[in-house]
DNA sequence: ACAGCTCTAACCCAAATGTGGTATGGTAAA
DNA sequence: TTTACCATACCACATTTGGGTTAGAGCTGT
């Protein structure tokens, strides 16, 4: 992952539209020692036609361009230079913004009242492979995945098994069915092994199947 | 979010059916300023017992628990006291562990090797209401919504967004899953007994399963 | 050139599964 | 009561599957 010498300053490309915060950054980055602002863009299209050439280490790139949109200008980035490690900067917080640019490609995310030696850091773990985010994006992040979650522990709504089984030998194919070893399966009827294994050949002949995924997969509609 | 007074010490609960494990780390944080370990649960069952009543700030959680597993305690821990956060901790890396974790409601997730300094920084964290994530874990939820972007709508098997199998390995998980006996892979790939038997120990390896119908299970997303 | 990944293949050993048989007690229908 | 089915259980044997290990050939990126 770390394609530099250790003693060679980071070079950073800086997209920013702002002249203001661009000048800023740029003067920041030079400053610190082990640094160095490649390039500034005041846009996408410039960044694109720049950066490829330039080959930074990292990309500081602003969300909010004028034109062409940081996601988009990302994505097309990643095109071009899929290794390229691209920051994010916003001044929002918001969720979908910071979907987009992760799913357009972008490595991390920053808000911009971050502090300096944060974003410092955030540029060399990003540079070495890292994926930084601040608190507030991380927590955005869990409370997709949270949201995202309705998958129930249990769901058995199948009882469309043509032939005709048993409740008992029904029992045992739905544990079957969810990868139990037949141990696992007569401890949790409370039954032994070899009784699991009667039922199972009960079951098999009925279903005209000769393994247990084959089995399976009938239970399952398959 | 911060329902303490600040010179109180963070109470932390912490669930490790690893007897070593859980007293070194009550042991750590105990002798460590502004920690406490409240309470230590062996197991899911004992957790869900204790936590509620002793409403700790903090809950530590292995992933993987006997009997019940870290990612179903935490769904049901979080039915009992939503606020509550937690973090899971693992010695694995697996994208499919993380995300189940982060679905199940845990707030933070954390490599067992984590350092004792970045651990403690992380409950102080996940207690300030943060989402703490080691720079491995932030990487795969990067990579995530990487992957997702990529293969819109074309992979009909969601089991295989998360865990990178080759084609070839997909090929033969595919035939698995339809019941097919190894011998009768081999035929069909044209390939030897021997060699469908190694794809399948690497399958295995990378969907962390142990069985043939726990790996079709995954393959077809149940 | 070298490290790393993939695909291929083989060997060994152990555990799980598939299939044949047999048997006992309970329960419900004929 | 007899018949039939169900659930339980055990034995034996063959096959399939799971896991550890090693290894060569080919390809890729550094």
């Amino acid at each position: 992952m770390i394609k530099r010498k250790v003693n060679k300053a980071i070079q950073v490309a800086l997209v920013e539209d702002d002249p203001n915060l661009r000048a800023n950054l740029s003067a920041m980055l030079n400053s610190s020692a082990g640094f160095q602002c490649q390039a500034t863009y005041p846009d996408g299209k410039a960044a694109l036609r720049g950066i490829p050439a330039n080959r930074p280490d990292v990309v500081l790139m602003d969300i909010n361009l004028p034109g062409m949109l940081g996601t988009e200008c990302v994505r097309q980035l990643k095109d071009l230079t899929p290794n390229l490690p691209v920051l994010m900067l916003t001044v929002y917080e918001d969720s979908e913004q910071i979907f987009k640019s992760l799913m357009s490609g972008a490595t991390g995310y920053l808000l911009k009242r971050t502090s300096k030696d944060k974003l410092l850091e955030a540029i060399r773990e990003v540079d070495a492979g890292g994926a930084p985010m601040s608190r507030q994006i991380a927590r955005r992040v869990v409370q997709f995945f949270q949201k995202v979650n309705e998958v129930p522990s249990e769901n058995n709504n199948n009882a469309s098994v043509v032939v005709s089984l048993t409740d008992r030998e029904n029992e045992v194919l739905a544990a079957l069915a969810k990868g139990y070893a037949y141990k696992e399966i007569a401890d949790q009827l409370k039954i032994s092994f070899e009784t699991v294994r009667t039922h199972l050949r009960t079951i098999y002949e009925k279903l005209h199947v000769h393994s247990r995924t084959e089995a399976v997969l009938k239970y399952l509609g398959r």
